[in-house]
DNA sequence: CCTTCCATGAAGCGACTGCTACATTATCGC
DNA sequence: GCGATAATGTAGCAGTCGCTTCATGGAAGG
């Protein structure tokens, strides 16, 4: 009775520190990576931060395991997207932007962003958790891109626009309102009189 | 003779305040951001923590100040191309992701991303300068499209894509080849056959 | 020469960081 | 009940951070 039970009342080590995951990951969606001293972080979870080293062994450890959590949460929340057809770049761009408004994805995108902006400064354990995140992403949005033999579209370049419109929108809000948009269209248009 | 010189010795304490500035520019310049430590910093410069207070105040004017030379440095650069006509948006992108390459520039581009990932982490005082900086940024590339009145190019479209493929060249090397060059064609063909 | 003020060095403060050593409590097998 | 093991609290270590205090050197002015 005390053994065989997969309840939301794991009690064990490894359920604690699932527990305790989650707990940080839900955290980190509402109020960012900002807040990830071990001390605040353990006080807003109610234990300590010994308590933190104790199950995950070191900050970078429940970092990483923390991102990959996060990332497991968004890429369920995405399976409903990757069922759909493949489209071209501009359609798949106006849906990840309009995604990317929806208070439920919006937290996902702003910490990833943020993933790859301290990637970008060097700062670890970011910088290899968003070389694959990068890698992943480039993958997934290729599957979901329509071919196109004639001018394929990298990845990459999407993914640069919906990073560079997040970042800009976490820097200055407000500041990309028509840029999205717009820049869906362009694409679509770019796209659809040529081919 | 001890007070109308402007020669490269300035000798009183603006003088030296500016070359300190101008120092850590270049210094920041080369090495980035992530090297803000004030002892760091000094050591590099072969003064001390202790005199950059002394000169500056504190850290946070230390860092707007040295914002503040590496734009004007920036401007300048940049005044050969702002003297060309107004371009369209593809021709803007394609030129700016040209420049972002130059070794000259790259270094100038690399910081003002990496000031704006900071401001979306809510550093001080990144966020502030940030601001201005966008707001610098989208009125110049303002000034350089060439108006179109259907469908006018939001400049913090092309923006966020400048800020999106240098936050992911920094993050990933090599990730955003193919994207510079695609993404510039795209928007010019989606300019081109429908105007 | 002596004072006065600017520039600089040395040391340190208090707050923070990730992390650890020690001690204590709670739980479980016997 | 008892001993072992796991879980947790307390305190602290060594480091960095921005910044300050005190003392000293040294040049300018009377």
């Amino acid at each position: 009775m005390t053994e065989d039970s997969a309840d939301p009342a794991p009690a064990d080590r490894a359920g604690r520190r699932d527990a305790l995951a989650e707990a940080v990951a839900e955290l980190v969606l509402r109020e960012g990576l900002g807040t990830m001293g071990l001390r605040g972080l353990a006080r807003r979870l109610g234990t300590s931060d010994r308590m933190l080293i104790y199950y995950f062994g070191s900050k970078d450890a429940l970092v990483t395991g923390v991102l990959a959590r996060i990332g497991e949460k968004l890429s369920v929340l995405l399976q409903a997207y990757s069922a759909g057809p493949p489209v071209s770049p501009g359609a798949f761009l106006g849906q990840v932007l309009a995604l990317g408004r929806d208070p439920v994805v919006m937290p996902f995108m702003r910490v990833w962003t943020d993933v790859i902006a301290r990637a970008a400064a060097g700062e670890a354990p970011y910088d290899t958790v968003a070389k694959a995140v990068v890698a992943d992403w480039t993958a997934w949005i290729g599957t979901r891109l329509v071919p196109d033999p004639d001018r394929p579209c990298p990845p990459a370049a999407l993914l640069s626009i919906v990073e560079g419109v997040t970042l800009l929108e976490m820097a200055c809000p407000g500041s990309t309102a028509a840029a999205g948009p717009w820049l869906a269209e362009a694409l679509t248009r770019a796209g659809g009189p040529s081919a």
